[in-house]
DNA sequence: AGCGAATGTTACTGACCGGTAACTTACGCT
DNA sequence: AGCGTAAGTTACCGGTCAGTAACATTCGCT
């Protein structure tokens, strides 16, 4: 931004706190999603969030109908993103269906044990959001249901012996891994324990180990 | 005067609510620990808790010094109960830690999978209050390292090879166990492999079998 | 230059929040 | 009976919330 001010008006739009390039609505947008996660949906008011991307109320107002369908839209940004990191975590280990699963572990953990990190974006708006009808809720529950397909098929591919149990046990251990680095710090909780407790399961669950050049031929 | 009142007068304490026997303040603590529990901390206010246990504001306030305050109390309240339940749950399997591991599950797991349940107040709490300096965060963060102190003893009491990694791993299940309640409904979630998928770890950690019953293949 | 869209600015509404003041009523105890 | 105390009642305070109105400004484009 050329800063061209001749007058003493107050700071065009020169240093927001967050992300002063795109439009209006992206920095509001990726403002919201900052102060969602870091200091919790029902802690952050719009006038907050309008301040923090360097604008006001109003412009908040004219890029969102609410602030509910704004915080819907993040959740759903956050699944996006989430499937994004799964995604690239399993593909270099395509036809390795357990490879995967330990990759899973390895990014979530990584992710989880950062500074800045307070637990599972979802998770939290779920224990946030109570009022049955928020547009959130569903965002929420399709995504957990699909982190539990995903961790089923993997056990399946993998050859576990009840892939559906194994699929679970991973999923619980995931989901414990997020919200116990609410309450401890860094990696300094049970989360230090998650991919051992998950490489347990998977050679308790699948059957032999064949781990001199794997190739065996899955989906 | 003493008929100035057209009405009778308005029913001392009959019937609230919320428990109508003792004392108002007993009243507003156990409406607030429910309410709490069931809408969330920041949805409940001083008013709607006044008003569910069948009295008003300023008796709220001659009660408690504020609403932090009782927040916290009620935490520390959950707290004792939680052991209560625990002690309870071990105190039959006295002198084998493993059969009170599986206890503590199988009592978690049946707390969890009620109508009512959402999820662990004291989790919930930690994504709730995020001002560091809230009375409630010393509470939460002292029953949840106790919680993992205990396993992490029993794991050890039980001759696991690696108890820490034990420990931290039930209690990962554990917590997500109770998370994912908040988005499964009932017993449809991953929480019911929870019990599964602890005794296997178990069975991984632990040495001999040292059971009659069990007939392992794969070692 | 001029137009229109995007954005900034100020002020406001109505509701709710946590918390308090002042007063009144009812009950228990001696 | 009389007193202290627990409790109910009403009104209020200052602040914040989500959301809106009306107006001013800037910028991109032709």
């Amino acid at each position: 931004m050329s800063e061209g001010k001749s007058r003493s008006s107050p700071v065009p739009a020169a240093a927001p706190e967050c992300g002063g390039g795109g439009r209006v609505r992206d920095r509001i947008f990726k403002t919201a999603r900052e102060l969602f996660y870091r200091q919790g949906i029902r802690a952050v008011g719009v006038d907050a969030i309008a301040c923090g991307a360097g604008t006001n109320k109003m412009s908040f107002y004219r890029s969102f109908p609410s602030k509910d369908d704004l915080v819907a839209e993040c959740l759903k940004a956050q699944v996006a993103e989430y499937w994004e990191r799964w995604n690239a975590s399993i593909a270099p280990y395509a036809g390795n269906p357990r490879r995967q699963i330990e990759a899973i572990f390895e990014s979530t953990i990584a992710k989880s044990c950062g500074e800045d990190a307070c637990g599972c974006p979802l998770s939290n708006a779920a224990v946030e959001l109570r009022e049955a009808e928020h547009p959130g809720h569903e965002v929420i529950r399709d995504y957990k249901a699909e982190v539990r397909r995903r961790l089923r098929q993997l056990a399946a591919e993998a050859g576990a012996r009840e892939s559906d149990a194994l699929g679970d046990a991973l999923m619980l251990l995931l989901e414990g891994s997020t919200v116990t680095r609410l309450t401890f710090a860094g990696h300094s909780g049970p989360l230090a324990n998650s991919l051992v407790a998950a490489r347990t399961l998977l050679d308790a669950y699948l059957p032999a180990p064949a781990k001199k050049r794997a190739a065996k031929g899955a989906a």
